[in-house]
DNA sequence: CGCTAAATGGACTGGAGAGTCCAGGGTAGC
DNA sequence: GCTACCCTGGACTCTCCAGTCCATTTAGCG
């Protein structure tokens, strides 16, 4: 599988990454074959592998890539017009909801951990999503400063980090134990603790 | 194996979940094997399943345990008295020298996502770490309030849920990306909006 | 219409690794 | 020292699944 795909073949091999994207959320990567790949897509074993020629591994990065780009659009248009409080609430509700409904299982996360640390790539999709949702985030704060709702002061790319992580723990507790309590107080205090960043310590 | 276990026994079944601990943290929980435990371990197939009859599930249940209880052992004696700033600076140093020195691997996570929601037992396991993690952070800030450090109205429960979701978050991202800036900002930052929690919003 | 390359079907292989079984060695208690 | 009952060794089976191979069909193109 070289340049040359054909529109026809280009749909299959959407559909294929498509498909297993849906096949690895219903189970986990741990369990997810080539065969329920094959039976989610109407596919045979030898499509797998004449679009992804370096077997499962290429197959679920193109995956992970799909979700990672997935993460930022949900999150649009919220997350580029972050200028206003009001607006901060709206991307809010809209990561909440998101992952309140995502359940308990993070396709993204896992991907990673199966493809692992050992192959180059799927490390830089992470890194590259991260750093993406962190400047997103800074540029929120920054608007935010440039409106005049914010002291000059405050370490933007700092406050950003802040709630990137805040996000990441909670649904990482999310996932892991099924409460989303957490992640709600930690958005909430995160952007009340944003509220209050011109402050003098006391 | 029910209850009857010798001295010896015991001390090989640990030998057993250690040696298992430490091939989980080298590979991968994925990529880890019963050869590779009993490689690492010296013993045999039949001892494995004599003393976890249901297999590689029940001894990486064992692992998991192992691995939970570790974690807020490390973080001892910090965590238990939380009293004053000074403290809470010690424990920050702990729990970001811990983390970073542990590389980019967390064997609890992955663990967990190996054996996996299926299971109750490894949820279980997570969940009472969170618990009992949150818990301990809660009495630090109520131990504050009651040195009169922290006003009386802040919520303690939300402020630890906070500083959790800060350091799972920011483990989360050092484990993904490599990058430990993040668990340190939020950890610095975690602390210092605590500090102005009872700070009037602007 | 025919040629070439892409797209597809599906049987087959090879290997890895979990779990089983039984025989033999050790040890505690009487 | 005897006699149960743990404890241990290691060969064996069995299943699952990624990856290979070749035969066949379909589609672009002159």
């Amino acid at each position: 599988m070289r340049g040359q795909l054909t529109a026809k073949g280009k749909a299959t091999r959407n559909r294929i990454i498509e498909g297993a994207a849906a096949v690895v959320r219903e189970k986990s990567v741990a369990s997810a074959t080539l065969d329920d790949v094959m039976a989610r897509t109407r596919t045979s074993k030898s499509q797998l592998f004449h679009y992804f020629p370096a077997g499962k591994d290429e197959l679920l990065l193109a995956v992970a890539q799909f979700e990672a780009d997935q993460v930022l659009e949900d999150q649009q248009p919220y997350l580029s017009c972050l200028g206003s409080w009001e607006a901060w609430e709206q991307w809010r509700d809209v990561v909440l909801k998101r992952y309140e409904a995502q359940g308990d299982w993070c396709p993204l996360g896992s991907l990673f951990l199966q493809v692992g640390r050992s192959t180059p790539g799927a490390r830089a999709i992470v890194i590259e999503l991260m750093r993406q949702w962190q400047e997103s985030l800074a540029a929120g704060v920054r608007a935010l400063q440039a409106a005049g709702r914010l002291p000059a002061d405050v370490d933007a790319e700092a406050r950003a980090g802040v709630l990137l992580a805040a996000i990441q723990g909670g649904v990482s507790v999310l996932l892991s134990t099924g409460r989303s309590d957490l992640l709600r107080i930690a958005l909430d205090q995160g952007i009340a603790d944003l509220r209050r960043a011109g402050c003098a310590v006391t």
